[in-house]
DNA sequence: CGGTGACTTGACAGGATTCAACAGAAGTGG
DNA sequence: CCACTTCTGTTGAATCCTGTCAAGTCACCG
């Protein structure tokens, strides 16, 4: 219980909370175990609270009725999840699958309003955190209709590489069907990409691991400003 | 003045706030007119507040390098919007351009943020509005990654009948290309689709005059149960 | 009345999905 | 430990939706 009380306190959405309130949220909270594949919740389903995870991944995405995937998000640790119905409608807009065996928090809707409402840091936390998404929403729907394909993927590449320190050489941390599903396509497209990307000797590519080769070429193709030769 | 303090009072956003709150939102705000096709402000720009339409209409929208335009939100009458950066980044995700003659209201970035803080219901408030947004993006997301234009334009035109109270005959509030603009796609395609439509008997087009002559196909169309026939 | 903007229609090209087949890796179970 | 299944990823061919280019109509306005 010791180290609950450390890990809430040391979650962003958390930050700069009295001792006294995340007190309070480690009472309201339960834990939960999930384990890779299982879902979280379906979209449209009844919502009495949000999530954040401890341990592991879970994708939340939306699905067509042929079954086609689009990911809106990736969250790992320490990020929240199934907030938005807690302010506004009852259903999540969204489904929520585990990615991998997670471990996560549940903070119920009504106690967590009440603790917002007598704690205006936390409300401001929260503020910022839904600014936040809505920027990177904003980013996703940029990126689909604005966007081809292959810009969508050196955007990717290159965004992971400013993660990971800048270094030309990273990993993908997610298989690349799902980052088909990531960037709006399908794992058949994704992988002709990357052949063309290869055969235009931008990056190199071997099961997971990437080596982006000519980051200004990457960038052209990334903003627009240039094509992806066909063959 | 007096009609200015009755009119933040039925905005939405500032609903069931005490007077003594309405009354500081009156003094913090600015007023300010823009003429039909003005920039209010645009992507990337530094944001030091939000605005609320008082009268007419601005629209959000993101360009790509081509010029290809997706609009995010067509905001009207009490309605904010350019509210993001205010809790996040410092600057702007998008444009904003007036597509009519507008009346607007500008809210200072910090003193805005003073009020929150000193007001629960405030902030619950922006959260409710934030997390809304955050859900209309969702539906962009899905309708661009999963559905086709025909599908997205049925989906528009249903939604614009239940709004208009499931009257079967509407008029278009938007010219046909800044619906383009908003269905993510350009003018030519959404004439074929509504020719198209008409030729399967689903709708009647005449300039803005719009009937809606077979709801259970459109509704077919709508969620990609089926297709719409080429010729 | 010339001109601009909104809208429509046709021909065409191209990017992306679909369908299909297959290789390799990973995990299961006897 | 090996056979078997499953999942992931790759490649080819065909198809199709949608955007591009071009031309032309109609309405409105200075």
């Amino acid at each position: 219980m010791k180290n609950l009380v450390s890990f809430i306190g040391n979650v962003p959405l958390f930050k700069g909370l009295p001792d006294a309130q995340l007190e309070r949220l480690t009472h309201i909270a339960t834990s939960k175990t999930i384990k890779r594949g299982k879902i979280v919740f379906s979209e449209g389903a009844e919502a009495n609270g949000f999530y954040v995870v401890v341990r592991g991944r879970v994708k939340i995405y939306k699905l067509s009725p042929e079954g086609k995937e689009q990911v809106l998000h990736i969250v790992g640790f320490s990020e929240p999840f199934g907030e938005v119905p807690v302010f506004s409608g009852g259903r999540f807009p969204a489904n929520a699958q585990a990615i991998e065996e997670a471990l996560l928090m549940f903070f119920p809707r009504s106690a967590f309003v009440e603790l917002i409402q007598n704690d205006s840091s936390l409300a401001l936390n929260m503020l910022a955190l839904l600014s936040k998404r809505l920027m990177q929403f904003t980013g996703i729907i940029e990126g689909l209709s604005l966007k081809d394909v292959p810009s969508r993927l050196a955007s990717y590449l290159l965004d992971l590489s400013s993660r990971g320190g800048e270094s030309s050489s990273l990993e993908l941390d997610i298989s690349k069907s799902l980052l088909a599903d990531v960037l709006g396509t399908i794992p058949e497209t994704v992988s002709r990409i990357f052949a063309r990307m290869m055969a235009e000797g931008m990056v190199d590519v071997e099961g997971r691991r990437i080596v982006l080769l000519n980051r200004k070429k990457l960038k052209e193709v990334a903003s627009g400003t240039v094509g992806l030769q066909l063959k």
